[in-house]
DNA sequence: ATGACTGCAAAGACTTTGCATCTTT
DNA sequence: AAAGATGCAAAGTCTTTGCAGTCAT
């Protein structure tokens, strides 16, 4: 038996905030920001559908930061950075991802490749300017 | 007050344990190799030096597979492969990191970069072969 | 009506932490 | 003796899941 999908204002709702950001947000973010204007959203729910477009293809995840998913709406192949201090995750439009490394580690090593990511660390101009020399919050 | 360290038995092991694998293993994984040898070693301890570690710049952590942070003793860069079927993590020592694209990233977006990784997804040769097509157990 | 979707809360998985004890120096 | 390191267990985070009720088709 084939599982159909059906309509969910929720599921719309979380995909048009994700489409509407570039803060690859986690979900945690994602339920407070549509907490607002959806005041009977459950964090499962955000999780559940997460799940459920990444299945689908429709997002992907960017990694984990700080102990919290990150998740992204644009799967179009781009590098990002990730500032160490306060967990900002960043598009890197002008650093092209290069589509042949995949072929090229299939074909040096065998692997069935499928994707890949390019992840800059370091701080970002905010973490730089700011004058108390605080942790990095990442290891 | 400067903090001073101390030699430790586990510590040492822990280290070794990961110098001598290049599987990149979790932290219950050293915690479940070690136990055979160190019977009386606490997972506390394995985190705790993991996080030791890494803040000496020892040891690197190549990020989270499946849930379970996975950690390097090589801190060299070199890139990598994880395969989405069974979380195993390859180097890549063939595919060579850039440089200089860290010197791209801060002159083209003024960030302050420090380190990138590499990180290829797919399918390793064993799972490959698996003629059971089961699940991927990374999203 | 059927079965997908959700809220809620409990459970699960991984990691961190407090404190008493043991070790190193 | 002083202070770092550890074991143990509790606590903390993030994520998943079971179940009853709700909603789309």
């Amino acid at each position: 038996m084939e599982r159909t999908t059906r309509y969910s204002k929720k599921r719309e709702a979380i995909l048009t905030a994700l489409r509407q950001t570039d803060a690859h947000p986690s979900a945690e973010w994602l339920y407070q920001t549509l907490k607002v204007t959806h005041p009977d959203l459950s964090l499962g729910t955000v999780y559940r559908n997460l799940l459920f477009f990444q299945q689908q293809g429709t997002v992907q995840s960017v990694g984990v930061v700080n102990g919290q998913e990150r998740f992204d709406a644009d799967t179009t192949p781009h590098s990002h950075f990730v500032c160490t201090c306060c967990g900002a995750v960043i598009d890197l439009p002008k650093i092209p991802m290069d589509a042949n490394l995949n072929q090229a580690v299939q074909s040096q090593y065998g692997f069935q490749v499928e994707r890949h990511e390019l992840t800059f660390y370091g701080k970002c101009k905010t973490c730089m300017q700011s004058k108390h020399f605080e942790e990095d919050v990442l290891s």
